[in-house]
DNA sequence: CTTTATCGAGACACTTTGTCTCTGTCAATC
DNA sequence: GATTGACAGAGACAAAGTGTCTCGATAAAG
């Protein structure tokens, strides 16, 4: 029985606490999801089980703190690779190529939100990370990169999961595929003079012919915008 | 305890079944997913726990039937919906447009999914899903209404994931603009800067009858296509 | 050095699980 | 119509997990 002892009780509890998330990563990725307990998790990381209630009421409590400590992780990870220079859309291009990565790699992450989506509505760092490409969408929309007939939370929203997709494909280059089919749904909606529109969607105002291709914050938006979404 | 009997063992057995999805769902509703077991289901659904062991092994296979089943039941709506005249573009839109609906109304899907998928790697019913969005992307990619550098079932696992985002949608016309999105992501890539109007849509596949717009195998694919993926 | 807080772990009561086995009933057969 | 085989149904049991309580042991405070 390791005692785990370091000098001061908080170091100690600290301690603990990332040692049994460390072992909870392990046991998931060696046992699955639905085995993890609490017995196993106390007898692995070498603590009583009774002890281990003293640090997590739960199970999803422990899946969510270590799912919380990734998604931080990652999250400072595209952080940084937002302050990167560079336009709005570059930016906003490598930061969705990074999250994509970030899927491909560990499409386990995305299993385990639905479980702790379950109790709380989002995740603190979830929220984050939303806003994250929110306001890149903002600015890339503000420069005219990216379509400004839809609110910046639904696009971003469409990007994490659309790139949610990067779970489950094979290889990187599908991943890269991924990564330009979301771009191009965030594009400024064509013009669409052409035959195809007309084709497609004739009678939908997806592309009603808006006058100049791309307006980059004109003062007379058009109807589109009006119908922007004020909802969450 | 109602007995739930019927005419024949077959029937009975099918009865059984069905009422077992039945409660399994009420309770998935009213008490979540995790808190559901096979004691709960059994004592609610009026029968003995050790019977419904030999019904099903276990809670995660009740839960992936009920899935299955209604994963069914979208399917053939959706299905349905295909079958219904219009080109190739306008087809796909409906049943993406009825795919974001269906996963409005229901956003308890998806996060079952993640569950049930722990199993199996795909559903059947789900694999049926893919197939169908992709025959359909291939028929419109071959019209000309999608881009055709992306492998079909690429693009199909793309929408689907991207339109899993209406289940935290709040409103119709949030999903209506999230299918707007997507179905951009899917449209004719916009050429570089080389040939690019010619090259891609031009006056020819305005709306085509199916006739010789798109050489359905062609020697003279252009590169674009070569680099399409061949990994499932 | 004593006191206090709290950490760690043993223990208990309860629930869930998976299986075994027995009983009663249905249905096919003679 | 009675017998026999098959199978649904449920009681029971062992094993595992859960949540809590309580009791030493040890570090920090007085």
């Amino acid at each position: 029985m390791p005692k785990l002892w370091n000098e001061t009780i908080a170091e100690h509890r600290r301690t603990v606490r990332e040692a049994t998330l460390e072992t909870t990563a392990a046991l998931v990725a060696e046992h699955g999801l639905a085995s993890v307990t609490m017995s196993q998790i106390a007898k692995e990381t070498g603590i009583g089980r009774a002890t281990l209630y003293k640090y997590f009421p739960d199970v999803e409590s422990i899946l969510a703190a270590w799912h919380e400590r990734h998604v931080s992780a990652h999250l400072e990870h595209l952080t940084r690779i937002r302050e990167q220079a560079g336009t709005p859309g570059e930016r906003l291009e490598a930061v969705l190529h990074a999250y994509a990565d970030i899927t491909h790699e560990r499409p386990q992450h995305t299993e385990l939100a639905a479980l702790v989506h379950r109790g709380e509505h989002l995740a603190h760092a979830e929220q984050h990370l939303n806003a994250l490409v929110r306001d890149l969408i903002t600015e890339a929309a503000q420069a005219g990169a990216v379509r400004d007939d839809v609110a910046p939370g639904e696009l971003a929203t469409y990007c994490l999961h659309a790139l949610g997709a990067a779970g489950g494909l094979p290889s990187k280059a599908a991943v890269h595929r991924l990564v330009a089919v979301t771009l191009a749904g965030l594009r400024t909606s064509r013009p669409a003079p052409d035959a195809m529109g007309a084709a497609q969607s004739p009678q939908h105002a997806a592309t009603p012919g808006g006058s100049s291709s791309i307006p980059p914050h004109g003062p007379g938006r058009h109807a589109a915008h009006a119908r922007q979404s004020t909802d969450t």
